[in-house]
This record gives C-alpha cells, structure tokens and sequence, in this order.
DNA sequence: CCATGGCCTTGACCTTGGTCAAGCGGCCCC
DNA sequence: GGGGCCGCTTGACCAAGGTCAAGGCCATGG
C-alpha cells in the first residue's frame, strides 16, 4: 500500500515533520510502521528500551506513570497529529521509554525508528528545529502541569482543563464535548473520579455549567473563571 | 579581562557546550555576559521576554513560579556547572520566561545572547545535539516530578530527595550536608516547612537518620528505601 | 425483554498535610 | 551584652480530597 502523499500531509502537521525537506520525509514514510490498537491496548511500557518514536494518526493514546499499588497517572493525552517519545532520543543509547503509552480509542499510529530519524537529524538542520520546538513545548506545558498540581486545588485543575477544552474562535455559550471517560480526566488532573463528579455537581448547582453525559454547557464562561481567580479574557 | 581558558573549561561541564568546537565555544565566550547576584537577587521574572539564556557557575539559583497568594513552588535548584532557560530560545520569536529565577547564595552566572547561539546552532550540530540531551533530560527530571507529586506522598519525597543528596560511591552511614535553608527544600517538594520539620523528626524517632542543623546522617539506609517502598540497591 | 457490566454518582467517614500560633536558638548589629 | 530577626520546631486544630460502599444509569448481548 502507498498512501505516501496524503501520510507525508498529516506528518507536516506535527511540528518534528513541519519543516522537512520533501525527500528526507518521503524516506521516513518509506521505512515507517503503520501500527493498529484497539482499545486499551498497551504501544509500549516504561522500562522497555526505546527504539522507535510515533506519530498518532488517528484515535487517543494516553502516555502514564504506575505507582507500586497501581494507581495510575497520566502525564499526557496525545491527539491525532503529535507525536510522541521523540525526546527518548537524546537519552543516550541505552534510552528507555520513561511512561507507558496505551490506546484509549481505537488507534492508528506510525511509528519511526530512532536511528534512522537521527541520522536524518544530522544532516538536516530544519528537522532538527523542529524537533526543539516540540521539546521546547513539551517542557512547558510539563512546567505547567507541576504548577497546578502544587499551586493550585482540584477545582481549579478541573476548571482550567474545561476551559482548554472550549474550541478556539466560540463567544457564545461554548459546548464542550468530552473525548475520554472522564476517570481518564480525572486520571490526567490527578484526582479521583469520585471527586471529579463531585466538583461537576458543584459546579452545576451553582448554575456555571451544564452536564449531559459527556456533553458540557458552560452557561458563563466568565463566573467559571472567577470561580478560581483566573484573569478575564484569555 | 581576559579569563577565555578557564572559563571555556568550565563551560563545557554542560552538555550544552559539551561537543562544541573550539572557535564557537570562544566565540560565546566573548560574547557573554558575566553575571554577579546577591543572595535573594532576581535574575529574571516569569513573563519577561526571553533574551538570553544561562550558565551557572558559582552560587546556587532557584527557578519557581508564584501562585496568586504569593506561594512558590520551586520547580528546579540550578547547581554549578548548568544551563538553564535555554528551551526557551524554540518558543518562538516572542519567547518569554515559562518561570521566575532568583540567586539563593551569592551566585555568579554566565549570560549568552539567545540571538547569537541561535545563529551558532544553525551552523553547528554537535552544539544542537548537545541541547537536545540537556533538553531531554530536563524533561525526564519534570516527569519524575510530577509522578512523585501524584502518586506518592511527602514522606516518599523527602526520603528521595535525602538519597539523591548522598554523594556517589558512600557505601558507608552516608553523611548529607544539606544545600540550602530548609525551606527552600520545602518548596522544592511541594511540602510546608512544618511537614518538613515533622517529617524529619519522625525519621530521627524512627532511629532513620540524625539531624544537626543542617547536617544529616542517614544510619540505614536500606530501612530508608524500605519506609517508602523503594527497592533496594540504586 | 431482562440480565450484565462498565461508568458514574452519592453518601459517610477518614487521613494527610495545611494553617495558625507560640516558642526556641543562633546570629548579627548596634 | 541585649534586642531583634530569621529559620526552624512543636502543638492544636482544620479542611480538602481520598477511601469505601452502595446504588443508579445506560448500553450491549442473550
């Protein structure tokens, strides 16, 4: 099968692949994997040594640490156009995936060989930046998530992760529609399910949203965003 | 002043300047800026537009973020011999701080043009490769941060923390000499001073470590691991 | 049409760590 | 040498969110 033109058009998507000179990202699309996951089904474990990197073409994966008694914390929820594990990289030759990374939906992903992306590395500096630019965001948004796990309550991590949600470019009264179960948000914002419902119901009887399902009004935007001092605005 | 050599020298204890060739390294070091902090003194602020980036070379610098009542969670205690906010150089020509820096000792810091570097990498792969490492590294550090704020308690990470501090190849009752005021390691896990106060003094009536001041002795510890469920050995 | 199981909600209770307040000890500086 | 300050400790109390247990609500499949 060659779908090689309409693949290498997603890859530009991700930021690693944006700025890639046609034949190098032809000769990674050559020699890519085009993987299939269903449902929970596991793309690698931590621990295990890293040899590829992916791309998600389609569907939702979660990337996530495990404590001992099995709790589960999910760093990141990746959507169709990232890719994930690039950094694994640079940790060395003996790198080792530092999460596990399982399909929440019904997944497709392409998965690269690190050895072959690095040797393009060193011969491509547009690629490279790109690259940087990824990681770059990636320590932020990890910075950012370390602040509202230490500064800030459950309400205000739950808050700002519906907000997020609302589609860019929305004035009015913004639909959000949920992507995952919410014990997965609830998973992401390191709280219990049971306290992710709770702080819906509050919210709801103060009249700031509306929960149907995985269908949320948000009724004022603004008064939501009161609700944990954020500034006006975004 | 003309301190090239030595300063050369200790620049390339950073993975950043590591593999760089001698012309660059020289060139940067013309360049730079050389930095002297008070203890307390800011270096720059979260927000701030994001011109340079940094190297540490004596002293001891905090890089936090303010909650809106005036908390500060430390993400990172910058030693010497590293770099820091060089990520920010890939946010983007309007970059700005993602945190707050501020000297804890009286520091000394090396301060480089992003500017500058930026042209100097577009020319240089090795200098690239080294800053993905570093970057790959800072981003593993934030992952190990944010599964210990989740899924363990605070107990689990001052015990870590403690281990951290022993000095490689002790094999003997290791000896901690703590870096800094109490609170800032407070801070740095996510805990008030008076949980580290009690934390601390449990350990000691558990017969774990003896505390003097700033000095520490940890007696055992293979029951230290145990208290927190670590494995044993490193 | 009902049974099953997953996901979510709700209630009662508990634990961890935060908050507030007081006090101690060393250090610096007049 | 005394006053004051800062960093730390200790105690009493509190509250956010976790835990445990019991249902409810669908969707799915027999």
């Amino acid at each position: 099968m060659n779908h090689s033109p309409d693949v290498a058009q997603a890859l530009r998507h991700a930021y690693l692949f944006a700025e890639m000179s046609e034949p190098h990202l032809q000769a990674l699309v050559q020699g890519m994997a085009d993987i299939h996951l269903e449902p929970g089904k596991a793309l690698f474990r931590q621990g295990q040594p890293a040899e590829r990197f992916y791309f998600l073409r389609e569907g939702l994966v979660k990337l996530f640490r495990l404590s001992p008694d099995g709790d589960e914390k999910i760093i990141e929820i990746m959507r169709p156009g990232e890719t994930f594990a690039e950094a694994v990289m640079f940790m060395g030759p003996q790198g080792r995936y530092p999460v596990n990374a399982e399909a929440i939906n019904e997944s497709r992903v392409y998965a690269f060989e690190q050895k072959v992306f690095l040797n393009l590395l060193r011969e491509s500096n547009e690629a490279t930046f790109g690259l940087l630019a990824s990681m770059s965001r990636r320590l932020h948004m990890l910075v950012n998530q370390i602040e509202s796990l230490t500064l800030q309550n459950a309400t205000y991590r739950l808050v700002a992760y519906l907000l997020e949600q609302i589609p860019r470019d929305v004035k009015t009264s913004p639909e959000v529609q949920l992507t995952t179960p919410k014990g997965v948000i609830a998973s992401r914002l390191a709280i219990q399910p049971e306290t992710l419902s709770r702080i819906l119901g509050k919210l709801r009887q103060g009249g700031l949203i509306e929960v149907h399902g995985h269908h949320i009004t948000i009724r004022n935007v603004q008064a939501l965003r009161d609700t944990v001092h954020l500034p006006p605005q975004e």
